[in-house]
DNA sequence: TGATAAGCGAGACGGTACGTCCGGTCTTGAG
DNA sequence: CTCAAGACCGGACGTACCGTCTCGCTTATCA
């Protein structure tokens, strides 16, 4: 009895070191030129190959760029543990490692415009977000409201969406693109005390 | 002493009515097509006039944009007076319906991507946002700071960057950009109590 | 020895229906406004194309319009024989002929004003020319010469000019543009008159 | 009584070094860039006076430049008595001096272009040359028909067409713009020929 | 082993949109 | 009514780039 095994398909089978060329190319142009002046001529020029052999892998610029700018990657240590406002410390400040990364900078602000377009983009973007330190966020902040660690009432979405927009902006507005130490402290802060005195 | 006169800038004048026409015919088409799919030439046919007209006016489709989609308006009322709550629900508020309107939501993450890439308008464009709500809320907030109404160490440019952020993902994050005011709600309690239930 | 095959091009084929969409357009719209309002982007949006596919074929309008206006034909009938008077009454008339079209009329005039500042338009221009009926003519006129039909010391290239620019002048002064043949008599009975050697 | 004379016209009087000025300085550029690069506020930078000033004086840049390629100047001397030969070589002669000069030669190509398609421009050009040496040669060639000296039957217009005609063609087809004595007999005698009455 | 099918480099194509040049006009303020 | 200064409007330009296509070849699976 044969296998189940999905077979190889018919034809010649992609060269494997072309998507590992174009990916770095890409990585690395986005930085030099920016998202805008990203051409895939160029990236095809700069991986050694051509323009058709990336349009057979990816749909367009946007979904190479994501896929270059935030690859797979191991999803980090679970922040499963300790008290939760070193864990919402830790996911402030891994937030503002991935998102401030030269690749992610450059890359970012253009990505955003076309997955706002592109319904398909968003959800791959979304699930390559969700699948890192978002997803396991979201679980260790259910869990901390059904336990009372957390206020109750806290909606997790709403608490990732506010630190992912905070981080965005915070980059935009300034132009060296160092967000140090002391604004995750003070983000953290705000997020986890609040705006109000604490009464009494 | 200089007189204070200014006497009419040599050359012939613009037509103002061209201002206006080209204004109104990128708020519509930006919202018919999107802003990636905008084009000067289009605006400037719906506009009745062309593509030089624009471009002596505005340096770009950028700039032209964000005039368009941000126009300068009334600053609101000063939420001068009234519990600090209840003026940061209104920022939340206002920030949220600004930033919900079809015209601002199709031209907001395109011209995210342009402003990363250009100081010169990141400049224009924190400048009209400052001269709006944003300004007053930022000197309401210090004076809270001050008077000890917010507590101490809170930075009001964080809280304004993390409401901004915090609408701006979630509306890209809900294909149909619709934030009710239970959402509203949502992120106001959390800004204004934090995340950690109160001790004691 | 090399192989006699000419192997096709690498890159995608032309479309020969551009081609011969473009030629036509510009040959309408050259009687129709003339050519100095003759633009590149009507003739293509006339043929229905763009402006860049223009600008693969032609380097530019006065190219276009030399082949739009005078494009390869037959050589038509050699005046071989008969009678040198004859043969040059033809040569008159066919010049004539050719000049007197309403696309000729409307294009020769802005043609001449660009092949003066332009050597490899001139090369282009009066190579289609000398294939067409004004090469057989210099045959036919030189052969005239050595056999003593004609009188000698006679320039073939001399009386070509003399014919060709005489047929353009004349049109230029003809607001309608009409040369009867009592003007080809004319100008045919001038030249003889001078190109036959004396009779004893 | 006031005398009838007309007076002055009201108003600032024009200045006429401006026109003596934009006159030599479009005589220097037409030559420097040829016609097509000619631009009227290049020629009123160069004349150190504005566009509008140009404009209230010649309807456009071909008006401006038939004057200043072919300024007024006295007809020469009438070539009225001696043979007919002598006079013919004469006016092949100064046609070839006329055409072949730099100016003449920047020039003529694009005005005949201009020429072909306003009537106007076609008088105002036609009635400078008819006041050279055209004319006289016009009223010479009449004499010399009405007396037996020319054969009968030959048209002065189809001369003078001719002349100018083969002379033009020959400035172009010679990309140095060189035409020597020896064309000038070769035409001459060409056209000799057959203008003649054949001896005996 | 040969047929089938897809990938590959090379490179040109069709077409959208760009940003600019310049011709001709208009306004202001002075003469 | 002219002048200088200068900006304005709009037609047309020629180019850059995107995404696609054609070609001749290579590399694999399947019959």
């Amino acid at each position: 009895m044969t296998t189940p095994v999905r077979s190889a398909p018919p034809g010649r089978p992609r060269d494997p070191r072309i998507d590992r060329a174009v990916l770095r190319a890409a990585e690395e142009l986005v930085v030099e030129v920016g998202y805008a002046d990203l051409s895939v001529g160029a990236i095809a020029e700069r991986a050694g190959t051509t323009k058709p052999a990336i349009y057979r892998r990816w749909p367009g610029k946007a979904y190479l760029v994501h896929e270059a700018a935030f690859p797979d990657t191991a999803p980090g240590p679970a922040p499963d543990d300790g008290p939760l406002a070193d864990d919402v410390r830790a996911m402030v400040s891994a937030c503002r490692d991935v998102f401030a990364r030269p690749v992610a900078r450059a890359a970012l602000p253009g990505l955003l415009a076309e997955v706002a377009g592109d319904p398909v983009l968003n959800g791959a973007v979304l699930a390559r977000f969700r699948a890192g330190t978002w997803g396991a966020m979201h679980d260790r902040l259910t869990r901390a409201v059904a336990t009372g660690e957390a206020r109750p009432g806290v909606d997790p979405d709403v608490l990732i969406e506010t630190v992912g927009g905070a981080t965005l902006l915070a980059l935009l507005n300034r132009p060296d693109g160092v967000l140090d130490d002391a604004w995750v402290e003070r983000l953290t802060t705000l997020l986890l005390g609040g705006l109000l005195p604490e009464p009494g």
